[in-house]
DNA sequence: TTGGAATGTCAACAACACTGACGTATTGTT
DNA sequence: AACAATACGTCAGTGTTGTTGACATTCCAA
């Protein structure tokens, strides 16, 4: 049941949510997400990987010696959907995967030096357009934007994100 | 190669524009588009629907009556992806499909009455979550928001979004 | 009227997600 | 020591969604 919004509240306060606001920032996601991927997408491309490697090996540089499990809780997919991209990864010498000292069951991920150089050919790839929209839109745009994202996160999610945050290395 | 940013301009202006930002923007672009595709993708499911479906729903009914070449284009994918998901909304009575009078060629789509009814369902779980996150952050954020979403689409693509905010019927 | 462009369809294939089941090694608990 | 739980990997099967390639129809212009 839906409460019959900004009738008996200060109309002016509640004009960025209507439905055509929400339409248009719905949009709006769909449309800058894929020049979001277009960049890496294409890098990607000339050596039959996908967006799934991508996603790999952006989360095991920010996490230098994860695990399997954390990288699957961070990514939100199956064990067979990340092992079948990994497996290639480290086939193709740009993971590393060593047995855990502490706990033997385990296997920590790092980036090989090739592996840190494709990171870093996709990653300016992806923030060069990032770059180029935080200047048009400027900072306080920048701020906005963050803001709205962070909120629109699953809470589960967004603890993932905000230990990111803080740069920790395991 | 890179410019030596912020140590000849202000630099106060341009901490918004640091590798940090730029990588917490793109974290957030990945953890954001998760919840924003999560609540549909749960109504999707249970008709073994994907998020093709729900994207040609929603632009079919911003544009009723729009050919397969324009719903191309703003989709970004080839006819023979579009056309699968075309075919069986059609086969199942979500969407219309009518020969045109002008140019037999093309084929106009519309919403049927239960297509409009399944959109309006998709619709709504999708802008549930968008109005809560504009509700915690605020007009000024979600401006900013859609600032740097704008920024961040290609030209081509931002040609399609623009046309779309003008409601145009076709 | 004939050739080319536009439009849409069929078939086959690849990437990447899913479920389910199973095996193995290691760790923790009783 | 026996047993359960955890972490990881794998095999098999399925579904959605993207891709090419080939082809039929329709329209338009030379």
């Amino acid at each position: 049941m839906a409460l019959p919004h900004g009738h008996s509240e200060n109309a002016s306060e509640l004009l960025f949510l209507t439905d055509d606001q929400l339409r248009k920032g719905i949009e709006a996601m769909f449309f800058a997400y894929r020049g979001f991927t277009a960049d890496p997408d294409r890098i990607l491309a000339k050596r039959t990987y996908g967006r799934a490697h991508h996603r790999a090996l952006h989360f095991i540089k920010r996490s230098p010696g994860t695990t399997v499990n954390n990288l699957l809780a961070v990514l939100g997919v199956t064990k067979q959907s990340l092992n079948r991209v990994l497996r290639t990864l480290i086939e193709d010498g740009l993971v590393l995967n060593e047995v855990g000292t502490r706990d033997k069951r385990q296997r920590h991920l790092t980036l090989t030096d090739e592996g840190l150089e494709f990171e870093q050919a996709l990653s300016n790839a992806q923030s060069g357009r990032m770059r180029a929209a935080y200047k048009v839109a400027g900072a306080e745009a920048v701020q906005g934007f963050r803001k709205v994202l962070e909120a629109m996160m699953d809470p589960e999610l967004r603890g993932h994100y905000e230990k990111l945050r803080l740069g920790k290395p395991l």
